[in-house]
DNA sequence: CAGACAAATGGTAGCGCTACCATGATTGGG
DNA sequence: CCCAATCATGGTAGCGCTACCATTTGTCTG
């Protein structure tokens, strides 16, 4: 005889005790839970009886061990308090809280070699899908995204070189338009400012830079970067090296929107009028810059959307769907404020 | 003869390749993973090559079905976009990021039923710990977290009567403290403007309305709150209608500085002197408060250290040592400036 | 130097579930 | 009315790992 009952485990009941319950075979309840339609109708009601009764719930362990497969969304963003992949993760959550998978996020910091890490961590659970942020993996990222084994969603951009789907926008774009809406004002000394210059803010950059060669008007010493993490204060910061070096500035294109607000609060602190002396544009579009005072011109992206859009592609590949069109353009909007209104 | 060795698992190299390519048993492969003091040098040794050489990496699922114990931290909080949340997840993360354990961050939308239905989804894992926002659990929801199995965590507020361990501060004393200040800093008509009225900013209002009466100054007129959830264009309406509905408001206490914030714009735009006509107090002390002009004064609280301290704990737990004190008042600190300084 | 004990290692038997392959019952076409 | 093709159900054998209990060897004590 076998001991009494207590298991390793901790004596929560097993499919095994609500089979006995329902008086049926494990692997029937096994599949009244995950393909209901291949049990009939009568044993179905009588494991839901049991299943009730004991309170039984799957162990996704175990689960995932017998089917080599866990039901689990890895997610890897560089930060977790930037609000933009805040919003990217939201959407995700919103798309899977009726699925039955869960969700796992990872950050890696803007480190590539913290991306590889979790990539290995991740991996090893087998997930059911992997949605990263960016396209600039490292080699060897990109080599354990392709063996995966699974569908692979990059976000936040698009590029040429999807590792399986992407969902995004090209920032390149977005920074042209910024710069080519504030040129059209007339704005002509118009600056770069950005922080953290994360590949996404590089690519800005560029887009901006563009822009300003294609009129004429480029010059080295009109972009002010750093590597230091983004926030308002150092938006505020960063404005007056700008303005210290090149007093003659009269339009700033900001990496984001906590830059330009720091820039806004910059100008109000030293009576500089905005948009009359100098325009101002953001990125992103966070609701605060339509309340603003004056309200802030800013380059709307849609961050919710990428985390939804994701997470359809996923599940339809995971259905058996893969989407055919593999990357998804998400775009973006230029917003016209007061601030750049002269 | 078996087959080849086509797995179902998918060909990854398993304990028992290891311990095969190592000459030794898989048990003393798991050891030296686990619990390498327990193996010999040599041994450890030519473990570590076999597990370089093929590459493996243990499967977690395999690991927490045998042990009965998963390596996962579950976190529940009401919002993902909330900078506050995004902070404690970041503490988190940051003070995990060196250990075994894995993350898993459920958003319970500051909804009871959700949580209970997370706290069942993470329970059925056996987590390592669990980390909750809040205090206000359903019944249901706390018998679930008492019935875990594991440390359990209640952070962002302190109270009475902890399910396990807690961490954060009196919600009370920080709308009270700032209300004072405004008392102090003469202000009379002193309003309090609150969006999504969570729990905890009920016991700020609580706070808020307790220093009032204390002055004999409280009016339910001066009370503007709104179940819609918070954002800067929110704070900019509620002061709105707070203004309408009392035209004599000196000074507002605002549920959090994004509030704050939308009230500042909003007497900007309204051309109303802060602090001189009205002076505003903001609850968090997000970086931007002190950027903005004027700056704003607010309730500093320690949202990071409330993540790194929760996980402190929780480790300490797991180890074997709850901490004796199991609740842990982090308190908070009103930091004055320009915009209560009149 | 016997006996006790610790340290190092291994074998066996699951953990709770599902893939895979039966099995028996039912259908339906020729 | 037979045989294939379906359907509903179940048994068995793992998934990859670790708990538990040996077993072996070396070391210490009196």
């Amino acid at each position: 005889m076998t001991r009494p009952r207590s298991r390793r485990g901790g004596g929560r009941p097993t499919i095994a005790d609500v089979a006995r319950k329902a008086g049926v075979g494990a692997i029937t309840v096994s599949r009244a839970l995950r393909e209901p339609g291949r049990v009939s109708e009568d044993l179905r009601r009588q494991i839901q009886a049991a299943v009730d009764e004991l309170g039984y719930v799957p162990d996704p362990n175990a689960r995932a061990l017998a089917s080599a497969r866990a039901e689990v969304f890895g997610v890897l963003v560089p930060s977790l308090t930037n609000n933009v992949f805040a919003e990217v993760v939201r959407g995700i959550y919103d798309s899977l809280s009726d699925s039955p998978f869960r969700i796992q996020i990872g950050n890696t910091h803007y480190s590539g070699l913290e991306e590889e890490r979790l990539l290995q961590v991740f991996g090893s659970q087998r997930p059911a899908a992997l949605i990263v942020a960016g396209i600039d993996q490292t080699p060897s990222a990109r080599r354990l995204l392709e063996n995966a084994g699974c569908p692979v969603v990059q976000v936040m951009e698009t590029g040429p070189d999807p590792v399986d789907m992407m969902v995004g926008f090209s920032h390149f774009d977005g920074g042209r338009t910024a710069t080519e809406h504030l040129l059209q004002a007339g704005y002509r000394r118009i600056g770069f400012i950005g922080a953290r210059m994360d590949p996404r803010s590089q690519r800005r950059l560029a887009g901006y830079r563009a822009a300003m060669e294609a009129a004429g008007l480029f010059d080295p010493r009109l972009v002010t970067t750093t590597p230091v993490p983004s926030s308002v204060s150092l938006g505020r910061e960063l404005f007056r090296d700008a303005l210290a070096k090149m007093p003659t500035l009269d339009g700033v294109f900001c990496n984001n929107d906590d830059i330009a607000l720091g820039v806004l609060f910059e100008c109000h602190r030293a009576s500089i009028d905005v948009p009359k002396q100098i325009g101002i544009v953001g990125f992103n579009d966070l609701d605060m810059m339509q309340v603003s005072f004056p309200s802030i011109t800013s380059v709307r992206t849609h961050r919710y959307e990428i985390g939804t859009r994701s997470v359809a592609m996923a599940l339809a590949a995971i259905a058996g769907n893969p989407p055919k069109q593999r990357i998804l353009d998400l775009g973006f909007e230029l917003v016209r404020r007061e601030s750049t209104a002269r």
